[in-house]
DNA sequence: GCAAGCCTGACC
DNA sequence: GGTCAGGCTTGC
């Protein structure tokens, strides 16, 4: 799954290799991966020349300029749950659901999007929709301060993991870096936002980074599909400690590892390292001991 | 039937 | 405004 170690680990991977280069031909193979009219995207991306790359949280913009070096907006991707960007050979067989392909200086290189359950999307955009998009999600995870984290954690009521997996709080954490994070840090997924103590969200924020730079070096986590632009996996995989180790020892105290339902995602965690906190059931309104 | 990210819409 | 449920998709 595509979170923000692998977007970052395609973003680099794009970066040595398209930046300057010019989009020659645009195949849509599969058109309701684009988000809004083929024709518009189309447009607004063929000719141009790539000149570099942007990242927010799981999103990533590729700038594009015109001929004249003026700037052209952006080709925003998103690669949902199964997206993939790899750089191919024109004459090489397509892999079974590649969507779109995009030519680069006449060939035979080419970037192509791969996307089995096509939950991602490429869509063109101006500067200001990209800014837009960009300016709906919360702070990058790996660039946002702890007082922003504090800042944006206060007051809310739901619980932890589902913050962590809302973009618009702070960007980049899916399911697989939420439970890795809240592991680390010793926190119950299903602990109200507001019950975290401060002591713990000092925790909690140093473990999103620590987990997140930690899979980034490690050119992220590949359970089932995701690949870089090589068509190499990552290498986090024998780091988690939690994701989808229900029924394992616990790497800390040996306890089963557990999964439960938490805000309609799949949660796994240590039931005795990861305590819920004592005291945050209400009645009427009124903390109980 | 389940998993995922993200969008929409219902509800308070 | 937040919070949650539903729907999209398809290989396992």
């Amino acid at each position: 799954m595509p979170e923000l170690p692998e977007v970052e680990t395609v973003l680099r991977g794009l970066r040595g290799c398209v930046v300057n280069c010019r989009i020659t031909a645009v195949e849509i193979l599969h058109p309701a991966i684009i988000a809004g009219p083929c024709q518009r995207f189309r447009e607004g991306i063929q000719g141009r020349e790539i000149a570099g790359l942007e990242r927010r949280g799981k999103a990533l913009a590729l700038r594009l300029r015109a001929s004249d070096g003026d700037e052209a907006g952006y080709l925003l991707l998103r690669l949902g749950m199964t997206g993939q960007v790899v750089i191919a050979n024109h004459d090489v067989a397509l892999a079974p659901h590649t969507h779109v392909r995009l030519m680069l200086n006449g060939g035979p290189k080419e970037i192509r999007y791969r996307d089995v359950r096509r939950f991602g999307s490429l869509r063109y955009c101006t500067r200001q929709e990209m800014e837009q998009v960009f300016g709906a999600l919360g702070p990058d995870a790996l660039e946002m301060t702890e007082r922003e984290f504090r800042g944006r954690l206060n007051g809310r009521k739901g619980a932890i993991k589902g913050w962590l997996l809302n973009q618009k709080y702070i960007a980049g954490l899916g399911n697989i870096y939420a439970d890795e994070a809240l592991f680390e840090a010793r926190i119950h997924p299903s602990t109200p936002a507001d019950r975290v103590s401060s002591a713990q969200t000092k925790k909690l924020f140093e473990a999103v980074r620590h987990v997140l730079q930690k899979a980034v070096a490690l050119q992220g986590t590949s359970f089932r599909d995701y690949v870089d632009i090589d068509g190499r996996p990552g290498n986090y995989l024998p780091r988690l400690k939690a994701y989808q180790r229900d029924g394992e020892p616990c790497p800390r105290c040996g306890a089963l590892i557990r999964r439960m339902i938490i805000g309609g995602r799949s949660s796994h965690f240590c039931p005795r390292c990861q305590r819920r906190p004592t005291r945050y059931k209400t009645l009427g309104g009124h903390s109980v001991p």
